[in-house]
DNA sequence: AGAATAACCTGCGTGC
DNA sequence: TGCACGCAGGTTATTC
């Protein structure tokens, strides 16, 4: 699935394809994916008249990337496994191609094996939807934006218990960290994951946040990761080559001391450290 | 409230 | 070859 730099270019690449073009079309052939697909979507997007349907803008906040219309929002969720391509009319389906997007002579398929994605509808405009949808009301700070500092994970993380990597991914203090890389900026910033987020202090949160912030934009930078379905909303698919520091490489050499990488799992999610380098 | 767990799904690799 | 099992990039709802 893609993390934040995988949707980030998703983002960028639907900006650069369709931004400016005109909606003709909504095939949806399967409905459930986390959350039904809402009825009549291409009516509220073309709206009333039936004239709308230019997209205006596409924008990311956390991994949710935010289609504009003259009517509202479309809110597009890759959950684990979703992609999105912009194809040619007429090319094949593949099994789990749930929703096609329609804009002329080319189609936005979107197909998520696994469907823990969404697509969701918010009568909004992008700017308000991004601060007052209620998915996103109780997510934390943009890890690009001004507002993300390691101050602010400090003060958010006082008397707190919880390992430093599930508050990560949780996202309630900063959002789009997934898996992949909160082993890789821990590993960056020389902190164990295990360790209680409220016993780190402030001058380590000043590293972690930098950690996180240039962790994300080398990711963004090389094009996304070596994900194996991650595929550009171009149709090409995406294998690039973003090295990872921790994180699959169980038992292989540190590539900072030449020590064994461990794993261990945390809330059922696999973390990778290095003991040596990340010893608090 | 914070924290831990279960749940939603399919696909793939591994080991018997 | 087949089958059971565990694991996979995320997020939520439920429980204590």
């Amino acid at each position: 699935m893609p993390e934040l730099p995988e949707v980030e270019i998703v983002c960028r690449g639907l900006a650069d394809a369709f931004v400016g073009h005109r909606l003709t079309g909504v095939i949806r052939r399967f409905n459930r994916l986390r959350w039904p697909i809402p009825d009549a979507l291409e009516q509220l997007i073309l709206g009333p008249s039936g004239a709308g349907g230019v997209l205006r803008s596409v924008e990311r906040r956390s991994k949710y990337l935010l289609l504009g219309f003259d009517t509202g929002t479309l809110l597009i969720h890759l959950g684990m496994s979703g992609t999105l391509r912009r194809l040619a009319g007429g090319v094949p389906l593949r099994v789990h191609d749930h929703v096609d997007f329609v804009f002329g002579e080319h189609v936005l398929r979107y197909n998520d094996p696994r469907r823990f994605g969404a697509v969701l509808w918010s009568a909004d405009t992008a700017q308000a939807t991004a601060s007052g949808h209620a998915l996103f009301r109780k997510l934390g700070v943009e890890p690009l934006g001004e507002q993300f500092t390691g101050r602010l994970m400090y003060e958010a993380t006082r008397r707190r218990a919880t390992p430093i990597k599930q508050v990560l991914l949780s996202g309630a203090v900063v959002v789009g960290v997934g898996n992949i890389y909160a082993s890789e900026s821990l590993f960056r910033a020389g902190i164990r994951p295990t360790v209680a987020a409220g016993r780190i202090g402030a001058s380590r949160y000043d590293r972690l946040a930098g950690s996180i912030r240039q962790t994300l934009l080398d990711a963004i930078a090389a094009g996304g990761s070596t994900l194996r379905d991650f595929v550009a909303s171009t149709g090409q698919t995406g294998y690039f080559q973003l090295q990872c520091n921790v994180y699959g490489r169980t038992g292989q050499p540190c590539r900072v001391c030449g020590g064994p990488i461990r794993a261990i799992r945390q809330q059922q999610r696999a973390t990778f450290y290095c003991p040596a380098c990340q010893r608090a």
